[in-house]
RNA sequence: GGCGGCAUAGCCAAGUGGUAAGGCGACGGUCUGCAAAAUCGUUAUUUCCCCAGUUCGAGUCUGGGUGCCGCCUCCA
């Protein structure tokens, strides 16, 4: 099997073939920073994280871009209502970006460049699309003129005469016509501006994407991913004005990761229906939202609930359970032959961890993925069981720990990967705490049971769940 | 109105024409002083929204319904 990923454009499967061999360019379209992240953009960069690391593993080295648009008009008024500078407004939000990244377990982009680090660029790549004649000044805006791209609708399903009997294409008599879309905004007074040869603007919205991405990645690259509603009219513009401005084809496959709901809604920043970000880790670890995020496939809607979040950590603790008792049994596996049935249990690991791969090479199927880890754990838990007190054969588990480590490597479903998580979780219980288990264990070998019920109540009380496994007596913070 | 998507168990969710992954929950067993935790087992075989069709064979392909949803305005 070999990777194969759903294209937009011809919207089926294709094998994925590098433009460059062994090479991927892959550019994602980041915030606009007019306000805090939420949980449903940072979806988006997690699917994209995934892909990454996937196109890492298969041994494809990846150029990944992820750009900020830090000027537009919501910044701007932001920045009026708090009566401060539009760049404290874009600052602040990308720091937090950063910092959720981090915890998410993303590995930061290459580049990350910002609108209005490019402004030269722009300028020059609207200038070369009115040379082209695929854009028109007016007075102090530059327009870019849809019907001059013959392609324009292709990417996003739509043609252009439907679109304006559509209800909602305003009506600005600056345009040649109604579909065409700013390339270049002229400023009012006091708003944050740069001088161009058409008098003092900002750049408009989709024009900063198509002069990053070119200037990082070239004019054609593999890979441009970003969240479905975005499909129009942004990469739809964003494709028009590249292929425009070079001739040249733009991208070999969109990735569009579905949208997050909340209640019956998508979640959005401008209707207020979100759960920002720093909410969201306030309540659960990072590592249950990004296997929450991963565990259905990218492309497809997924509802936001605080049910669904707890059942993801439900999960994710069965995963971690496992790769605890594999990194056990991985201390005393012995080097042996294979009994008939321990054939069986070698075959079933090496048959997950094929699916595992089939899932993965099938449009970055995660949730596909995901499945088969759990299928190798409990086979490994029945394994266990199987044998008693005798050793595990280190066949089964050396190649279950090869297996585990690539699957969670691959998800990022752990900072620091299969190490990390089959760590046991000991850490920070207070002295008081651990004397107060001490002496209910006392209590317990005298079988004084009615004291060593009352230490248990106390140690509830104060926050602490005893549990009594057969490994010895567990404290864990409720 | 135009374009597109989805419909699989109580819930979430994979599924490439050839015996319906997986998770959560529920129920039962094992372990345990009792619990808890863990673990094992069971949990769609008159069945993959409905009706036709193609096929030796359809959740998967085709046609027609029905029901949800998205985009067409800023949006990850």
């Amino acid at each position: 099997m070999t990777l194969h990923v759903y294209d937009h454009v011809t919207r089926s499967k294709k094998e994925f073939v590098p433009i460059t061999p062994g090479k991927v360019g892959m550019y994602v379209c980041g915030l606009t920073v007019q306000d805090k992240p939420h949980v449903g953009h940072m979806f988006a960069f997690v699917a994209c994280d995934m892909i990454r690391r996937y196109l890492e593993y298969l041994g494809y080295e990846v150029t990944h871009v992820q750009n900020f648009t830090d000027i537009d008009d919501k910044i701007i008024n932001k920045a009026a209502e708090e009566g401060i500078e539009f760049r404290e407004v874009a600052d602040r939000n990308i720091e937090l970006f950063y910092d959720y990244a981090a915890e998410l377990n993303l590995q930061p982009a290459h580049h990350y460049p910002l609108a209005t680090e490019n402004i030269d660029g722009i300028i020059n790549y609207i200038e070369k699309l009115i040379e082209k004649d695929h854009a028109y000044a007016v007075g102090s805006d530059v327009y870019f003129k849809v019907r001059s791209f013959k392609d324009y609708g292709q990417l996003s399903g739509r043609n252009v005469d439907d679109m304006i009997t559509g209800t909602r294409v305003e009506l600005d008599e600056k345009k040649l016509d109604v579909l065409d879309f700013a390339l270049w905004k002229g400023a009012a007074a006091g708003e944050p501006s740069w001088e161009s040869p058409w008098g003092a603007g900002r750049p408009g919205w989709h024009i900063e994407c198509s002069v990053m991405s070119a200037s990082i990645l070239g004019d054609h690259f593999d890979f441009h991913g970003g969240g479905r509603d975005l499909l129009f009219p942004h990469h739809e513009n964003e494709r028009a004005q590249s292929c425009s401005c070079t001739g040249e084809k733009f991208v070999n496959y969109w990735l569009h990761n579905g949208l997050l709901f909340l209640g019956d809604k998508k979640m959005s920043k401008s209707d207020g229906n979100f759960f920002a970000m720093g909410e969201v880790l306030e309540k659960f670890r990072p590592e249950i939202i990004r296997f929450f995020l991963l565990n259905a496939h990218f492309r497809s809607q997924i509802d936001y609930s605080e049910d669904r979040l707890k059942e993801a950590e439900s999960a994710l603790d069965r995963l971690k359970r496992a790769a605890i008792k594999l990194q056990e049994m991985n201390q005393v596996a012995e080097k042996r032959d294979l009994t008939e049935s321990e054939d069986v249990v070698l075959q079933a690991v090496t048959s997950y961890r094929n699916r595992f791969f089939a899932a993965m090479d099938d449009d970055f199927n995660s949730a596909g993925a995901i499945g088969a880890l759990f299928s190798l754990s409990k086979e490994l838990n029945q394994y266990y069981s199987s044998i008693g007190d005798n050793f595990p054969a280190m066949e089964i588990i050396s190649d279950s720990v090869t297996f585990f480590t690539e699957g969670i490597e691959i998800l990022g479903l752990w900072r620091g990967g299969f190490a990390e998580m089959a760590k046991s979780v000991s850490s920070d219980i207070p002295e008081e705490i651990i004397a107060l288990a001490a002496e209910r264990d006392k209590a317990r070998e005298e079988k004084n049971w009615a004291r060593a019920d009352e230490l248990r109540d106390e140690l509830q009380k104060k926050g602490y769940l005893v549990e009594d496994s057969s490994a010895g007596t567990v404290v864990k913070h409720l």
